[in-house]
DNA sequence: AAATTAAAATACCGTACGGTATATTTGCAC
DNA sequence: GTGCAAATATACCGTACGGTATTTTAATTT
């Protein structure tokens, strides 16, 4: 890594979990000089601008989940098996979404949805490629007659709304209990359309 | 209603919507006297602080949602018909969540978990109290023999958390289906727990 | 070690933010 | 219509926002 990229990445590094939990406009550009120490020059000189670090913030606080997430359901062959991974991620990782302010999907979602829209395209992006890849791992199932007949893409959408809304909920009653049982509810969903 | 009352409510009702999809850090007292066509000096003299606007403009959009859903549910006797007068609330109102920028629960929620204590708080005691109204109707229901017996929380959490994940996804993708068929979800959850 | 290049810090801009004290206007009682 | 009170507008504050041009410092090359 060059020197220039290492500030770069140090700079993400620091402000990622404050544009978290900040969002876009609430996170200053003083806030990124206490997080990192360094100067507003310095980072102008790294960054076009602040939405540039947001950009990067967020694709740093998801990929952080999805490589993790992506290592777990390579693990395990059959489909079920990679749903369940899923769930287990959830399941084992939640105090991290706790502390770090909810899931960047969700509140960049929310906070994006007016005019940012170079940061609600990152978004949509993310949200149709994770939508995609449960489709493909329920798809490759139903192939291989490890799961029942059905709407894959319906599935994946109930999948991650109700993620997604448990971690919402998780976080303002600040009751993990929420995201957990609603996890079960839908393991035992897929155990009712696993084929053996 | 006092004439202050009336430029209060006025203010209100103008810039609800404003708060509701900029949200509160992102709402600049400049939206509010564009939105109003008063002055500064005008907002201040009705409202201690932007923030006392802000807890006004969700108590308004939250309520306005809230009251038809009252209505609706009041019309019918059963808890199962009460449950699905939820879900057609959202199958008919959804073009409204569209347009005014998502629901106001789940945008205050994300937009308040950093910082804003007095407007956390609104949310938190709405959610606790739209969950433990679901989870009256359907103890209602158990005990008249309507319904199966069931964790009433647990439910109350799923449907919140998919109506929620719904609307964010909804918004994102700009696609309505996803509310709509996650609502068909619920519908039959329900369906297989009624009795007669 | 000197020269060159790259990166970071300094010192600024202009703007617009939230908020307030004061002046002006408006509505209302008499 | 006059006097009074309430509501609104005006004119300001201090601050801190995002951003930039310039200087200083640090690293690299020769």
């Amino acid at each position: 890594m060059i020197r220039s990229e290492k500030t770069r990445q140090f700079i993400i590094e620091k402000t990622a979990s404050l544009f978290n939990k900040k969002g876009y406009t609430g996170t200053y550009l003083s806030d990124l000089t206490n997080a990192t120490g360094l100067t507003k020059g310095s980072i102008y000189g790294n960054f076009k601008d602040k939405n540039e670090v947001a950009i990067e913030a967020f694709r740093f606080n998801y990929k952080k989940s999805a490589k993790k997430m992506a290592q777990e359901i390579q693990k395990v062959e059959r489909a079920d098996q990679k749903l369940y991974a899923y769930f287990r991620f959830y399941k084992t990782e939640y105090p991290q979404f706790l502390k770090s302010g909810g899931c960047p999907i969700l509140n960049t979602a929310i906070d994006s949805d007016d005019g940012n829209e170079s940061l609600k395209n990152e978004v949509t992006k993310v949200l149709e490629y994770w939508k995609n890849s449960i489709v493909g791992i329920i798809n490759q199932g139903i192939r291989n007659s490890e799961l029942k007949e059905m709407n894959a893409e319906n599935f994946a959408f109930k999948m991650i709304a109700m993620i997604e809304g448990s971690i919402m909920m998780m976080n303002i009653l600040n009751n993990p209990n929420i995201l957990l049982e609603n996890i079960k509810c839908l393991e035992n969903e897929i155990k009712e359309l696993t084929i053996n």
